[in-house]
DNA sequence: GTTCCGATTTTCT
DNA sequence: GAAAATCGGAACA
């Protein structure tokens, strides 16, 4: 508990209202924050430096354009929620429900720079470097231990999942979305410009 | 440095 | 049965 409030010193979490808006706004608004994964008795944390917006009916590409289903519910759900998935066959991805309940919405978190945790992320990714460990979606839920246990997990209240209000970047970049086949020309993609571990320079 | 391709399972048609 | 909000290794330059 103690190191829980030093943890949280000086850097409240969001409240609830701040998911509650038009999914884009919420996924530029996240950059600079941080992303904390308390597991084991250690913490593994890193700012954000890459985000997608995904959203429902007027978005071909999100996983709920064609309505809710079983895996795409917690995106109509409360904001502020984890909706994480698998993908690949491999990978799973972490995303932050949005917009207000029952309208579809989630924040793909892309990129962290790592912060605390960096020995353990190291053993969870199998790799030394550290761009390696979170420069991607996939590679950040292998480094912060991320699953589907951890699908609709609150985050404004969970001691296992949260993010803490962090500095704004100074430039953000925008593109297109990474990796679709659909709605090729929205520009949903959001990062901090000239950052490292942004998980592609040319996008 | 770049491009190409296979892995592997969930989800939806 | 096909595609998928990805990654890493192989081949090539």
């Amino acid at each position: 508990m103690i190191i829980f409030r030093v943890l949280s010193a000086g850097m409240p979490r969001f409240p609830r209202g701040f998911f509650a808006r038009y999914t884009p706004e919420v996924a530029k608004d996240i950059l600079g924050s941080v992303l904390v994964r308390r597991i084991g008795g250690k913490v593994l944390s890193g700012r954000i430096v890459e985000t997608e917006a995904y959203r429902g009916s007027d978005d071909p590409a999100s996983h709920a354009f064609r309505g809710m289903s079983e895996r795409t519910q917690v995106m109509f759900g409360k904001p502020g929620f984890a909706y994480v998935y698998f993908i690949y066959g491999n990978h799973y991805s972490l995303n932050v429900t949005t917009e207000a309940e029952g309208e579809a919405g989630a924040v793909l978190v892309r990129a962290l720079a790592p912060l605390r945790g960096i020995v353990e992320m190291r053993a969870n990714r199998g790799k030394e470097r550290l761009i390696d460990l979170t420069s991607g979606p996939g590679k950040l839920a292998k480094a912060l231990v991320i699953d589907r246990s951890l699908n609709g997990e609150d985050l404004i209240n969970s001691k296992k999942l949260f993010l803490l209000r962090g500095e704004k970047p100074e430039r953000i970049g925008v593109s297109r979305r990474i990796g679709l086949s659909v709605a090729q020309e929205t520009e949903w993609r959001y990062y901090v410009e000239g950052d490292p571990f942004v998980s592609r320079q040319n996008a």
